[in-house]
RNA sequence: GCGGGCGUGGCGGAAUGGCAGACGCGCUGGAUUUAGGAUCCAGUGGGGUAACUCCCGUGGAGGUUCAAGUCCUCUCGCCCGCACCA
């Protein structure tokens, strides 16, 4: 071993060596227990960012761990490379190919990966843009096709006016682009949609099956899939056979509609202004609400602004006559496009109703006082009687939720109705770097789906690229023209490429069986691995693409394709890397990158400091005296056992159980040790405590070499660093590999049993116990280990110090927590 | 507005209801060194004291308990997600 812990020589060395001897191939079956621990696969920028190294440092910890602790694990990496940054530099530097990009930034961040020393199987390595992967990809579009969940209509969809293509609704933030901000428009075009709706009770349902999830993502689900029950009603427009149909989650406020509002889209709105005066006005209306962005549209801030239409419609229950008008703030994606007004259990109702002097009725009434609409200054929802309401007078407004909708189902005027806030899933992207959607048009034929033994549709390699609004591929016609596959005549292909949150919905089961050529996996490799034990990435998944894939699983579980109800049973979602209290990026010009530090400590110091900074769901704030400090602690570890190779290469395997004074602390320590850092990592993933825990053990072998080599018991100091280095191991992977086999070893640290503690080692003879009175800390005791309460007492109460103090009082009560504490309770 | 999270030394952070501040950083002093760096040892929440002993202290106010950072009620501040969803 060498004097000076050389950082730059030793992580290349073993990360040869292990490359060499592909350390951390895993079989694909064994008799052992499966785990599968994956982190989130990353866009190939081509460069590794901190937020990357803690993902990955995170769950190499975990799967080093598994392994030493005989689990057979499965820990992958791949890429996921369709997307826009590879098409915008092509653009902007003209000559080279997003394919051709994206590969060079693949084997840049690669080779970054590899510095990290991260324990890849890299014989399941792929990306998501190999024609062998999007080959199934397109198979599993075919799949959603053939099962009535993939369809194609016009619709009004986000789009991108930067990006030029069209956005999924979870892609548009606050009104944005979820990737360069821009302001979304809305445009109508045909486009491809997946019915994610169909499975939004189930993915809502099964997320009982999520015990292993935080909260917090549960809960940004549940929220997006906004489930809710009500009731839709059907009110006749007066004077045609025209139906309006609202949904409500209040039926039981039914008879205090005093007006109605449609989506300024409405369909029905052209039909009923036609011959009518107001035609124009509603249009230039109508014209002036369609204009305004998303984010005005949806905005709480903007006034709401009706405007009659001159109609009426009748309710059904009291056969009045309701004036309809339209509305800038109904939403005609939701529900029926159609909203009920009823201003006295309404607050924004309520407020509409004051702008434009619509009646206030009454119809609940809160138990022991009087509601009077004259004298309202706000809506009241809350709980109530009905009033007002004909037969249904004298009910609690819970009851007459359903006992309206039952009556208005019996007379064929209503029905019970779930709405979801879910949309379906928009996949067509009108751009070139994707998987293009696997559909040929004919004019004989309609819409065809290319058959299975066609695929893959391959991607023109030799085109340039546009963003014209139009997909890139349409203006390939040796990509266009194909022939019907039903009829052989001439058709045409469908030049719209997906969604890339397509690939990234099923990657995690293809690393069970990357060559597959058959089908998308094996389906005896995924039943044996899936469902993902631990998965671990970015909160910013939360909704996309993790209910992506859980919506994948559910129709690959009904296709007969897995045998799993959920993709990943524990879920940990790593906070983010901050330095001076804000995200690092480069608009801020607080980025560190991972390369220099790997170059001036090396990537065991990298890691060890960004596990030992913060536990890994909170934001860690990135700091360079830190990790000064982690590199110190290994160059600790390094000088501690350097001196001492010879020794301990001599020292015997195990200590012997019988030990006594200094030698049988220091083996206590250890396997004190050994058991809070099992703790740590297994039941909370507790990194840094389990770091600072190691610390100290080594702080204490460096009391413990001091001791006079006549003294100290080499067995015992042997099993300290053995174990200490075991620990450390999936942490820092280098050093202790290094350490390991200058110490004698001839097989990989890597490859050993995490260490078991040995319970009996861990008792202590004697424990100092603290004696309170009246619950201040007054003294401190060494007394025997393990005295039972009433022993306890009777050694307190005889100390002279403690019959000092409570001399000449009343002792009331003694409390006595065994090897802890004792109080007396005095007056 | 709704939902979730977080408030502990100079800093990052520890604490199954049982000694608040583990571990690390920083700082102070000492050893070593021509010097610096590195290393090693000791100290380091605030206040008071000659000293032991003492008092105060986990955003704030109450409460439960022999005992509260931890449990309950209210409140303030910050962060994140959703937001006219009928």
């Amino acid at each position: 071993m060498k004097a000076k812990y050389d950082f730059t020589e030793i992580e290349k060395k073993w990360q040869d060596h292990w490359a060499e001897v592909d350390l951390y191939a895993v079989p694909d079956f064994s008799d052992r227990q499966k785990y599968y621990c994956l982190e989130m696969f990353p866009y190939p920028s081509g460069k590794l960012h901190m937020g990357h190294v803690r993902n990955y440092s995170i769950g190499d910890v975990v799967a080093r761990f598994k392994t030493m602790q005989g689990r057979h694990v499965l820990h992958p990496m791949g890429w996921d490379a369709f997307g826009l940054p590879a098409e915008n530099a092509a653009l902007k530097h003209g000559a080279i190919h997003p394919a051709d990009w994206t590969h060079d930034n693949i084997d840049k961040m690669r080779q970054q990966l590899e510095q990290l020393g991260i324990s890849y199987d890299w014989n399941r390595e792929f990306a998501t843009c190999d024609p062998e992967y999007y080959h199934w990809t397109q198979w599993l579009f075919l799949q959603l096709y053939h099962r009535g969940l993939a369809y194609k209509k016009m619709s009004a969809v986000n789009w991108c006016p930067d990006c030029a293509t069209v956005l999924a609704n979870e892609q548009v933030v606050n009104g944005g682009c979820e990737r360069c901000k821009a302001t979304v428009e809305k445009r109508e075009l045909a486009q491809w949609f997946f019915k994610i709706t169909d499975y939004a009770d189930r993915l809502l349902k099964d997320m009982d099956l999520l015990a292993g999830w935080p909260e917090k993502v549960k809960t940004m689900q549940e929220n997006w899939i906004g489930r809710s029950e009500g009731a839709e009603i059907d009110f006749k427009i007066e004077g045609t056979e025209d139906i309006l149909t609202v949904y409500t989650t209040r039926p039981d406020t039914v008879f205090g509609i005093t007006y109605m509002v449609l989506a300024p889209e409405h369909p029905l709105v052209e039909k009923l202004i036609a011959g009518s005066a107001k035609k124009a006005e509603v249009r230039a209306f109508v014209n002036q609400v369609k204009s305004l962005s998303e984010i005005d549209r949806t905005s709480t801030e903007v006034e709401k602004i009706g405007l009659p239409l001159g109609v009426n419609c009748i309710n059904p229950l009291t056969g009045e006559k309701i004036p309809v008008l339209i509305a800038n703030y109904v939403l005609l994606e939701y529900g029926t496009g159609c909203v009920m007004g009823v201003p006295a259990h309404d607050q924004r109702d309520f407020e509409f109703a004051q702008k434009y002097n619509f009646p206030v009725r009454v119809v609940i009434q809160p138990a022991g006082a009087e509601l009077k609409s004259q004298d309202m200054q706000a809506a009241y929802e809350e709980e109530g009687l009905l009033v007002n309401s004909g037969k249904f007078n004298g009910l609690p407004n819970e009851k007459a939720i359903k006992e309206i909708t039952a009556y208005l189902e019996e007379k064929g005027q209503g029905r019970f109705k779930v709405t979801y806030r879910l949309r379906d899933w928009l996949i067509s992207r009108q751009r070139y770097w994707g998987a293009p959607i696997p559909i040929i048009y004919c004019d004989v034929c309609g819409v065809v789906p290319v058959p299975e033994t066609d695929l893959p549709v391959l991607l023109p390699m030799n085109m340039a690229y546009k963003p014209t609004g139009q997909s890139p591929l349409a203006g390939y016609p040796d990509f266009v023209n194909t022939t019907c596959p039903q009829c052989g005549g001439l058709g045409k292909r469908e030049t719209d490429t997906m969604d890339t949150f397509m690939c990234s919905s099923w990657y995690y089961y293809r690393y069970t069986s990357p060559g597959e050529t058959e089908g998308p996996w094996d389906k005896n490799k995924v039943d044996y691995w899936l469902p993902v034990d631990q998965y671990i990435g970015g909160v910013e998944h939360a909704i996309l693409h993790l209910l992506y894939s859980r919506f994948f699983t559910k129709v690959f579980n009904d296709l007969g394709l897995v045998s799993n109800q959920e993709p990943f049973t524990n879920l940990l979602t790593q906070g983010m890397v901050l330095k001076d209290g804000v995200k690092m990026s480069k608009s801020k010009g607080n980025v560190v990158s991972p390369e220099e530090i790997i170059a001036r400590y090396g990537a065991d110091t990298a890691r060890l400091f960004i596990l030992f900074a913060a536990p890994p769901e909170r934001d860690l704030e990135w700091s360079d005296q830190g990790v000064e400090g982690c590199f110190r602690f290994l160059n600790r570890v390094w000088r501690l056992v350097e001196p001492l190779v010879e020794v301990l290469k001599k020292a015997p395997h195990r200590p012997a159980t019988n030990l006594v004074g200094i030698n049988r602390e220091m083996r206590r320590i250890t396997h004190k040790t050994i058991k809070k850092v099992s703790e740590d990592i297994s039941t909370r993933f507790n990194f840094n405590t389990a770091v600072s825990a190691i610390m100290e053990l080594v702080n204490t072998l460096y009391q413990f070499k001091e001791v006079p080599e006549s003294d100290r018991d080499p067995a015992v100091l042997r099993e300290a660093i053995e174990s200490m280095l075991l620990l450390l191991s999936p942490f820092a992977p280098h050093i202790t590999e290094e350490i390991w086999a200058a110490i004698g070893h001839t097989g990989s640290i890597h490859l050993q049993d995490w260490p078991q503690y040995d319970p009996a080692a861990i008792v202590e003879d004697e424990i100092t116990i603290v004696v309170q009175i009246n619950s201040k800390v007054r003294e401190r005791l060494l007394i025997p280990a393990g005295l039972s309460a009433a022993e306890m007492q009777e050694k307190v109460i005889g100390n002279a110090k403690v019959s000092r103090l409570t001399e000449g009082k009343k002792i009331v009560k003694v409390i006595a927590v065994p090897d802890k504490l004792v109080n007396i309770v005095v007056k």
